[in-house]
RNA sequence: GGAGAAUUAGCUCAGCUGGUUCAGAGCAUCUGCCUUACAAGCAGAGGGUCACUGGUUCGAAUCCAGUAUUCUCCACCA
């Protein structure tokens, strides 16, 4: 019959997230309540559960199992994204493994490969988090590769395409020799690398004059169409308007003049590459420059650079700067370090290159989406991302949204024979395009384009629920637009803006009303946890040790709203204990033997006092929830039930040993344990289910689990008793603090003696006894002679030793607490004194001033009497 | 280079628009307890010049300026 002496978790978390499934807990369909909507940031289907999903997550879970219990129709939408790249990348080196080279596969096969890799390896993410208790509608789970998801991507484009916001152009990309693909910057790593500044000479033309330029790229300089020096550079007045030759090659380059060259650096020449440099194209541009491109895709030299055709760029740099050194035409080389892009996924370094790329226009529609935050329709939380928000909306540029991959949406654009190009969804309505614009549609194609991931996920929120393809369909018009969105810092841009641009456009609402930004978990010593740092715990195996409610509490007990957070098992650690802990006050519970009598009064002051404290801890948790204080609410729960419950209650009301408590009693123990239980449940879903259908509390139909339970709001309640009840825990402390300090057990009773002036302790007479082993209570008028006394507010207390008490630590420890005080009374006199204050500050500040005033001189009248009777 | 943020106890953090003894919490530490729910526990205790320097104010952890250190994001010099 005994009970486990520690919870064991595993158990109950099997049975309960099976039994929460089967009754349906988690689904939810529209109906007349209000909608609490959470979409899951879909994790990547190549994912495997970090300690930010983990994070991440358990937020999200809290939200909605909060809500479900305040009876909202509480709707969490999981799912996971495509991830183009990293799948794709994911795939390739599978195939790798198999003696598979992508190049052999036609797009076809590769897309099969790809798929099969997806049913495969694609749901253990969402597995994993059914592990932490995650409470998502799975019926709902969606992929955003869905045919129904790829579908609204396609509407999508095509509507910002007519809308004349997407465009087809050439532009300055990260390009992936290797891959040979564009990427977007946030799939460019940049790391500092050693590198040569080669010094190079170039001929003035009609002169016998050079001049030198400092450059990393010498292989590059058969591209230069320019050179440019700063027109307020005096060094260099004389070259205005002249020519220089491109070393080797021998091109005539024009001399041009802008500000964006800095003086100070290299020579203060800089050679313009447009076609090889992001400035250098930009400043092309601005002066019309000839764009001669020399690489090929892979990265190889092409016809344009004349000499070194087919050599590797890395192989060329070095053969050029041999050739450019034997014909005299290098100064000098410099050790240089900086910043080289590498490809996230083939490492292969980033070559800034021209290609043809599509394009969203993102200044209009930016305006919208900055406004929503502005006004406050849209909160972010913590509210310090604004700034950064606003900045960058503010200089949005414009979204490079095709990729050269195969995994992916399609760019629904359609060739024929002549290049001429056609938007359509389908085959068939590209024909009938090209027909009506008098074409031929001879040898249709479409390119290796698909759309960037975050295309489709910005959908996410409409997507889900078919809001894209079909606005007009119950689940959108109901759970649209969303609640929360609990997201990571990082993506504010790549994905929350592009939620809310597009939400906007389709339906002018925002997708959600608050987007609650996690921090970062990092190590101890501040790294950010990662697979490739080998410094991230396994939140399985976490889960397995501490078990899942254990870790929830630790992940939150240590996470204020965007900010990082340094994790450390021991979190974890105090969330297993809190979980002990209160298995093991069920545990007190549930062995106790009752008598068939009413309450005493001491156990229903008992009640009273913790209905009031659990209204007032109420009340905080409910703001901290509104404020999105998570942690501060986990707090407030733990102390309440540590503290409040456990400590004090349950030792209040405890029947001596093997003794039977009254049924009255056990029953308000049982009504209340229940309503605590209700408030954890957010937090440690499986331990709170566990208790709640033991027998102890009654037969439960099958449907009444705790997980459904209607969560407890705050009543009104009396704080006087709860202020009372401080003096009475104070008064306890104090005479355990004096047998602690003076090596007396807790078992040996003492008497205690008070003189009570402004409390009623009839009510709590027997507590204080309990509670501090008093062997006889007794209210006296005046002073005790020869006992140890303290202060409780103003009532003063006696504790009588059976030694005779050491009257000089006595005399020494009241005059020490008679000048503190009367050092608190300087500094309040000081302020009272003082006209400035008296006339300045608030009526209620002053008067506050002046019961201080008269609270320290009663304590201190009563102590130095105290004092005085000693001697 | 631009922008933003942080600095409070050994650690992680609260402290909202200046005014209760405002200097807090949890963990860790120390002391005493295997007390009949829990040693994953109980009781008690110690611990901070609120980064530094000025300023505003009757009054500053709180507001302002500067300094130092740290972090994040964005952009990057050939």
């Amino acid at each position: 019959m005994s009970i486990a002496k520690t919870y064991n978790p595993k158990e109950a978390e099997e049975k309960w997230y099976a039994y929460w499934m089967e009754n349906g807990f988690f689904r939810s369909t529209p109906d007349e309540r209000e909608p609490y909507t959470i979409v899951m940031p879909p994790p990547n289907v190549t994912g495997v559960l970090h300690m930010g999903h983990m994070l991440n997550n358990t937020i999200q879970d809290v939200l909605i199992r909060r809500a479900r219990m305040l009876g909202k129709n509480a709707c969490w939408v999981p799912g996971t994204d495509h991830a183009s790249i990293a799948t794709e990348a994911k795939v390739v080196a599978m195939l790798k493994e198999q003696g598979i080279d992508k190049k052999s596969l036609s797009r076809e096969d590769f897309l099969k490969h790809a798929w099969e890799w997806k049913e495969k390896y694609g749901g253990i993410i969402l597995k994993q988090l059914e592990k932490l208790g995650a409470s998502c509608d799975w019926e709902r789970t969606k992929f955003t590769m869905d045919p129904d998801l790829s579908e609204s991507v396609l509407d999508t484009f095509i509507r910002f395409y007519n809308a004349g916001y997407i465009y087809r152009g050439v532009r300055m990309v990260n390009w992936d020799p290797q891959g040979k693909t564009a990427l977007s910057d946030e799939e460019v790593i940049r790391r500092e690398v050693n590198q040569k500044l080669y010094y190079v000479r170039y001929k003035i033309k009609d002169s016998d004059e050079h001049i030198v330029i400092a450059t990393t790229r010498p292989e590059t300089i058969m591209a230069d169409t320019a050179i440019c020096i700063n027109p307020n550079d005096e060094r260099y007045t004389h070259l205005k308007g002249k020519k220089v030759l491109v070393p080797l090659i021998n091109r005539e380059i024009p001399v041009i003049e802008d500000e964006y060259v800095e003086m100070e650096f290299g020579t203060g020449c800089l050679k313009v590459t447009p076609a090889h440099d992001l400035n250098d194209y930009e400043l092309g541009q601005k002066h019309n420059l000839e764009v001669i491109d020399l690489l090929n895709d892979d990265g190889t030299l092409n016809e344009n650079a004349q000499i070194l055709v087919g050599e590797d760029r890395f192989i060329a740099r070095k053969k050029v700067a041999k050739m450019l050194e034997e014909v005299g035409q290098i100064e000098k080389i410099e050790d240089y370090k900086s910043q080289v892009g590498f490809s996230e996924r083939t490492d292969a370094a980033i070559e800034p290159k021209l290609s043809m790329q599509w394009w969203l226009k993102m200044d209009e529609l930016a305006k919208p989406a900055l406004e929503y935050v502005e006004n406050g329709t849209i909160k972010l939380i913590p509210e310090k991302f604004f700034a950064s928000y606003k900045h960058w909306m503010e200089n949005v540029k414009d979204w490079c949204i095709s990729r050269q991959l195969w995994w992916g949406q399609r760019i629904p654009a359609w060739y024929n024979e002549k290049n001429e190009w056609v938007i359509a969804k389908t085959e068939a309505d590209a024909i009938a395009v090209f027909a009506e614009q008098g074409k031929t549609s001879e040898g249709l194609r479409q390119e290796d384009d698909v759309l960037d991931t975050w295309f489709s996920s910005g959908l996410w929120p409409m997507s889900v629920f078919d809001g894209v393809r079909n606005p007009d369909n119950a689940d959108f018009q109901y759970y649209y637009p969303t609640n929360d969105l609990v997201t990571a810092p990082e993506i504010l841009f790549f994905w929350v803006a592009r939620m809310i641009i597009m939400g906007h456009d389709y339906t002018q609402k925002p997708p959600f009303k608050n987007v609650y930004l996690t921090g970062i978990v990092r190590d101890k010593l501040g790294r950010k946890m990662s697979k490739s740092l080998g410094n991230s715990p396994d939140p399985i195996e976490l889960m397995g040790q501490y078990g899942t409610d254990g870790v929830r509490v630790g992940m939150l007990l240590s996470s204020p709203a965007g900010n990082d957070l340094m994790f450390d098992v021991s979190y974890c650690e105090q969330g297993r204990n809190f979980a002990n802990k209160i298995w093991n006050a069920f545990r007190l519970v549930k062995g106790w033997e009752t008598i068939d009598s009413p309450a005493t009064d001491a156990q229903k002051t008992a009640a009273t006092w913790f209905e009031s404290r659990f209204n007032q801890a109420i009340a905080e948790i409910d703001e901290h929830f509104a404020n999105y204080r998570l942690s501060d609410a986990l707090m407030a729960t733990y102390k309440l039930i540590w503290d409040d419950f456990c400590a004090w209650y349950l030792e209040l009301v405890k029947p001596a040993y093997q003794a039977p408590i009254e049924r009255e009693t056990l029953e308000t123990v049982k009504r209340l344990f229940q309503q605590v239980l209700k408030l954890a449940h957010p937090f440690m879903p499986f331990l709170t289910e566990e208790l709640w259908h033991d027998e102890i509390f009654g037969t439960r139909d099958a449907k009444d689990c705790i997980i459904v339970a209607s969560y407890p709001t705050a009543q009104s309640f009396d704080t006087q008793i709860v202020k009372d009840f401080e003096i009475v825990q104070q008064i306890i402390s104090e005479v355990r603090s004096i047998r602690n300090s003076k090596g007396i057990s807790p078992k040996i009773e003492l008497p205690l003696a008070i003189n009570a002036t402004n409390i009623d302790f009839s009510t709590y007479q027997e507590s204080i006894v309990k509670l501090a082993n008093i062997s006889d209570l007794t209210f006296v008028q005046d002073k005790v002679q020869g006992a140890v006394s303290f202060l409780a507010g103003k009532n003063e207390c006696f504790v009588l030793l059976e030694n005779n008490i050491d009257v000089d630590a006595e005399r020494e420890r009241i005059t020490k607490e008679i000048e503190y005080l009367k050092g608190f009374l300087v500094s309040v006199d000081k302020k009272l004194s003082n006209e400035r204050f008296v006339q300045n500050a608030k009526p209620e500040v002053v008067e506050n001033e002046q019961n201080k005033k008269a609270d320290a001189e009663d304590k201190i009248k009563i102590l130095e009497e105290s004092l005085a009777s000693l001697s």
